[in-house]
DNA sequence: ATCATAATCTGAACAACGCTAAAATGGCAC
DNA sequence: GTGCCATTTTAGCGTTGTTCAGATTATGAT
């Protein structure tokens, strides 16, 4: 997942010091979840000083932000490598499946994607990035119901998701579905659950 | 909201450090959000020292458990309040406003009840509370398709609040409804959506 | 090639944090 | 009264983010 062409750390300078920082930034992340992250370790594990992040990202926040657009830019990919057909709420369903099963494998940067105190959402490529991932998701919503409010329909359906990403994240589906694992989740109970108890999927379209 | 029959803080024992550190805790929360809350400012609010809070509560998370616990029972009252009819789907449309409208009334409390590292997921206390407080909502659920998967038609309707409290509580209403204020959308829009996009609501049971 | 300027990185400092353990305090049962 | 014990204080350790003066190197103009 790392850069590995990268000339790394050569000398006094660096050499490539802003993308190291946030690939190291984003390994912790992966490795001990959001809050295992510290600007001290990043700067570590990129073998520089403590004081050195500062000049590439300002802040803690600025780092992180970084991270958080990555961490979009690797959803909206998820979401655009699920196939298409000319079902709409079949590809609805895919596209569910896909998003939960981001935030299972990535819990760390999904996480960090919806943390308003530790991203800085006024940074314009943020709402960009945020459009950009749920663009295939927002189309297929309105092929599949094109008479709807186009935002009322968008949020309805993307609250679903995220709401399913969310408790089975939190590990509320283990609660209630008896000790399940997350993979186990991902792999069987949710497919099951969209393909059945889910509203919006199917071609049932109002 | 904050005690009032306290004996306060009347010489070297305070008397009722407990219960005053749990007020000033969610006092933080309410003020400053989860990430503005700290345990030194507790005891400090608290008029005691630092070391205080270790005695009663173990950790900064021992604390912050009991205040997510009475989060719990306080959105479990919330919930509770609504009225019920003899239409569950009606009934359900309510409980969601209830839920979604607790969530940015009080949007700390709310974040910090689903925040797994703040809190002791371990204590027993917090399963029961997390099921108290949605009883009535499972309870809902069942009385409106009795046919269903208990367990796979409460989480998904569940989630579907649990996704728009987040998105709303994230500011991600206001992108998608163009700048609506938090205030503007629990009055104003969020009913309109639940009457007329929301699947769960009406009386459309499956 | 030389040199000034800008970019980059270091290292120390500061304030705040959570946590720990020894000591101090005072309520309470006997 | 006296001694026990819960409670609170105090001091200290290690950590964090941020700031800033200074050291070092890259860059580009001459």
């Amino acid at each position: 997942m790392e850069n590995p062409d990268i000339p790394a750390k050569s000398g006094y300078h660096h050499g490539n010091l802003k993308v190291a920082l946030i690939d190291a930034a984003d390994a912790i992340i992966r490795e001990k979840g959001v809050e295992g992250f510290s600007l001290r370790e990043a700067a570590r594990r990129a073998g520089v000083s403590i004081g050195a992040p500062a000049h590439h990202f300002g802040s803690a926040t600025g780092l992180l932000t970084e991270v958080a657009l990555l961490g979009y830019d690797s959803l909206g990919a998820a979401l655009n490598a699920v196939t298409t057909s000319d079902d709409a709420g079949d590809d609805l369903q895919r596209l569910a499946l896909a998003y939960v099963r981001f935030a299972l494998a990535y819990p760390g940067r999904f996480r960090l994607m919806f943390r308003p105190d530790l991203v800085n959402r006024d940074d314009p490529r943020y709402a960009q990035a945020s459009r950009q991932a749920l663009s295939d998701f927002a189309k297929t919503c309105m092929r599949r119901d094109p008479t709807a409010d186009p935002m009322a329909q968008i949020f309805i359906v993307w609250s679903s998701i995220h709401g399913i990403a969310s408790l089975a994240l939190d590990g509320k589906a283990k609660y209630l579905f008896d000790g399940v694992t997350a993979d186990d989740f991902a792999a069987d109970i949710l497919p099951k659950l969209l393909a059945t108890a889910w509203p919006f999927g199917g071609n049932d379209a109002a």
